[in-house]
DNA sequence: CCATTACGCTACGACTCGTAGCGAAAGCGA
DNA sequence: TCGCTTTCGCTACGAGTCGTAGCGTAATGG
């Protein structure tokens, strides 16, 4: 989790336990407290772990609430379901059901807030959040392009700028759903914002399918 | 700003030159300092006011910070360029420019973060920010619904929805790009962005208009 | 059984917070 | 002009958090 491979052959290795108990910890004091109120004395005492024990894992708030929320969205796959837009509509439901959890909302945005005037906050939060989903849009993508419902590529440049930015249309739109806007993202908007993703603003204005 | 009409009608009245030199003060400690980093006693410092001063008109960091950024966010308009796309790749990139400064970057987004656990304070950056540029999507649409390039509407309520849905796409793809992916939302990333917004994915494959 | 590392605990200086209390300043109405 | 009212700058304060140091103890591996 925090990239501890070098050097510690010997001596007593550190409790995985503890890793699991202060990361389910971080996430209860994030639904209880909030992002600001949550100090790191306190997860190490809902923990069971001293303070120290704590630093010594971690730099500091930022990245412990990464790892923690990372962890929320590893449950996110992307089942076959026949069309695209079901495939979208699925993950996307799937994707808003995790970000509508206090813990994520709470934490998520807040260090992400953080990584603007951070580069090694943002690359952590990359690597292990952003790019680990990204494989979901070249998943579904690859397979849309099978079944002849999308174009096929026109070169590995340009495929991955599309998915870069299907990837910022589909995050960022339930994200700004979710959490600026504050409505849920359930069944009847995401089959508007499908239909709008697949056809566009000009195609999409009739209801029904 | 922090709505004050009711009572002091005598006594002496509050610096107007306090509040917009704590408000610019608050910018300049963003840009410097960050959100987290970012405290009271400086930028009532950096303002030449006391710090008493400047907790008697802000409650605290979240309103403070929303005031300060929703000032930036004031300049948007939408210059009628001819062509829905045109608009929008207009209004987009002029968006961009500002969610690009280091303040509202590391500002709006700790605000909204905050605000999953305070209702008052999203009601707050709903009104100071979000709806005031809300108007921008209405606008925009009926231009392109006199000039025939979006159907009319089907009804009031749909109307709102539609609005909200492409705010949200819109807003959130921008903020996604500029904040989480960190890469600049320039010219060739609003053309692409504006393709799938009109044409949807399976009408975008091609460059070229 | 011994070197090595992790752990729990306590204590610490430094810092920020938000508020209280004071005297001085600046308007407004009579 | 005078007095009422409210704001302002300043100082000081208790409370709380931060991140670290120091120490003795616990758990491994050779």
């Amino acid at each position: 989790m925090q990239s501890r491979t070098p050097a510690s052959r010997t001596g007593r290795p550190r409790s995985a336990a503890a890793d699991a108990a202060i990361l389910a910890a971080t996430r209860e004091a994030l639904v209880e407290l909030g992002w600001s109120k949550l100090t790191l004395g306190d997860v190490a005492t809902r923990a069971g772990v001293a303070k120290t024990t704590l630093y010594r894992r971690w730099a500091g708030k930022n990245e412990l609430v990464v790892d923690a929320v990372a962890e929320l969205f590893d449950e996110l796959e992307l089942p076959d379901r026949g069309t695209l837009a079901a495939d979208i509509e699925g993950v996307v439901l799937r994707f808003a059901a995790i970000l509508a959890r206090p813990e994520a909302k709470s934490g998520l945005m807040a260090v992400v807030a953080e990584s603007t005037r951070d580069e090694a906050l943002r690359e952590r939060i990359r690597a292990s959040i952003v790019d680990r989903q990204k494989r979901l849009v070249h998943t579904g993508r690859a397979r849309a392009q099978e079944r002849g419902e999308l174009p096929p590529e026109t070169g590995p440049e340009d495929a991955a700028r599309t998915v870069d930015l299907i990837f910022d249309i589909v995050a960022g739109a339930v994200v700004h759903r979710t959490l600026v806007s504050a409505e849920p993202a359930d069944e009847d908007w995401v089959r508007d914002f499908t239909r709008v993703l697949l056809l566009g603003l000009s195609g999409s204005a009739r209801p029904g399918m």
